[in-house]
RNA sequence: GGGUAGGUGGCCGAGUGGCUAAAGGCGGCAGACUGUAAAUCUGUUCUCAUUUGAGUACGAUGGUUCGAAUCCAUCUCUGCCCA
């Protein structure tokens, strides 16, 4: 079988590891369980968790057995690395519920069913029940300050202020990922970068006790260029739950991606051979847009399913080429009051979020309704807008509503 | 516990009684240029009404004043220094 190692090095996922060889060596031996957090701060998953879910769906299928651990009781603090400030508290039921829809998506990736079978565990089980004074003396004792503080996901917040209430965070963390080697033999905890520290600590503390073989791996985060995060929209994150973000926009974030990230999202999160990669890479300049098209198309397909990406496409290819049908374009229902006027329909279809911003909008010539510029902000629709059983409203070049 | 500096629009950050819906930057959106890219340039960016207008907003509450983000009181949160 395929060292799972290789593949993960020659897509370009890993980022940092605590000891290479004995990974490598430790991927090429049968089943190997390890965990992968996955914090449940909203009731879907988003973009940046995708690359944790590429990982370990390429680890389950060389045979090694996922864990994914949902942070139902560290959520209830929030990871203070790489933020600025405290994030919200949330409340058990919120978590919960959250578990719930996330376990449905991670589905889509890793298997439940078979020889490796994956689990998801809570860490809220065994960290709520946990005693204050005893965790201080046994796990607490074994946890440097001055390293925390020399980590650099603390320094920032030791501008900002940091609580310790926050800053045991990493001692949850380090904690899970104790509890999972003991009660399941999870020997390596993978997550993104930012995670590097948390992931170190837990390491860190399964040699304290005296057990050499727990390890560590961190991959790369999906960003721009410039170095921001990737998946920000202008809605908020790009989400995987179809209801936050609909295939169809989650296909026009992937096809208009920069140029200089077409290569990474092919290798970090589509299942596609590398030769045929390179090959889409290698095109230069206006032919990019191919690879560019291959890659939301199959991001698409991963996420929302083969069905949905092809009607993803589709519409598409109708808005921006012309041809193809436009059944499957973004649609908001009008009711039979057809004659409003053009700043509602703006508002109404989500286009701007206020009359104010839909006027600006028109003002700028950025709307056109049936492929005509709308310079009136007084415009009235009128029977005369759906003479094809419908309307298209359009924002920018790229932003586009049937109304019916 | 004592001292001290602060809390401004999505973020950063000016602003110390009327000219402030609040400079500037970032981010967002639109226009131009393009390849549904990047970079660049221009415009725009609280809500409602658009002609002028109105409402809400500068941590919270109350007060002084013709008039407050700006002054006073109380509360609350945060940084820093001392213990």
């Amino acid at each position: 079988m395929t060292n799972v190692f290789d593949i993960l090095e020659e897509r370009g996922y890993i980022e940092q590891m605590t000891h290479p060889t004995e990974i490598k060596e430790l991927f090429g031996k049968k089943s190997v369980p390890f965990y992968i957090g996955i914090d449940p701060t909203a009731d879907s998953l988003h973009v940046g968790h995708f690359v944790s879910l590429m990982v370990a769906s390429h680890m389950q299928k060389c045979g090694h057995k996922p864990i994914i651990l949902v942070g139902g009781g560290t959520a209830t603090i929030g990871d203070p690395s790489g933020k600025t400030d405290m994030r919200k508290m949330m409340t058990r039921e919120t978590i919960d519920h959250n578990v719930a829809c996330i376990k449905k998506q991670i589905e889509k990736f890793v298997s439940f069913e078979g020889e490796n079978s994956a689990i998801i565990v809570n860490n809220a089980d065994w960290l709520l029940d946990l005693n204050f004074v005893q965790f201080m003396r046994d796990i607490g004792s074994l946890f440097s300050v001055n390293k925390m503080l020399s980590a650099e996901c603390y320094k920032q917040r030791l501008e900002t202020g940091l609580t310790f209430f926050e800053m045991s965070y990493m001692l949850m963390q380090s904690y899970d990922f104790l509890h999972l080697y003991e009660t399941y033999g999870c020997k390596l905890q993978m997550g993104g970068n930012d995670q590097w520290s948390n992931i170190l600590g837990g390491v860190d503390l399964i040699r304290r006790i005296g057990k050499d073989d727990s390890y560590g791996l961190t991959f790369k985060l999906l960003t721009t260029k410039e170095g921001k995060k990737m998946g920000k929209t202008e809605k908020g994150a790009l989400w995987l739950d179809s209801e936050k973000t609909s295939p169809y926009d989650f296909y026009q974030y992937w096809r208009n991606i920069e140029d200089e990230s077409v290569e990474t999202v092919l290798k970090l999160l589509t299942f596609l051979p590398i030769e045929k990669i390179n090959e889409l890479t290698s095109l230069k300049d206006e032919q990019i847009n191919k690879a560019k098209k291959v890659a939301a198309f199959e991001i698409t397909k991963l996420v929302h399913g083969e069905e949905e990406a092809k009607k993803a496409e589709e519409a598409s290819n109708a808005l921006f080429n012309g041809s193809g049908n436009l059944d499957n374009m973004p649609t908001v229902e009008l009711g039979d009051n057809k004659n409003i006027s053009i700043v509602d329909a703006i508002v109404l279809t989500g286009i701007a979020p206020s009359k104010g911003q839909a006027r600006t909008l028109i003002n700028q010539g950025g709307i056109s309704l049936n492929d005509n510029k709308v310079s009136d902000i007084n415009y009235l629709l009128s029977e005369n807008d759906f003479a094809d059983g419908y309307a298209i409203l359009k924002k920018g070049k790229k932003v586009f509503y049937k109304l019916v």
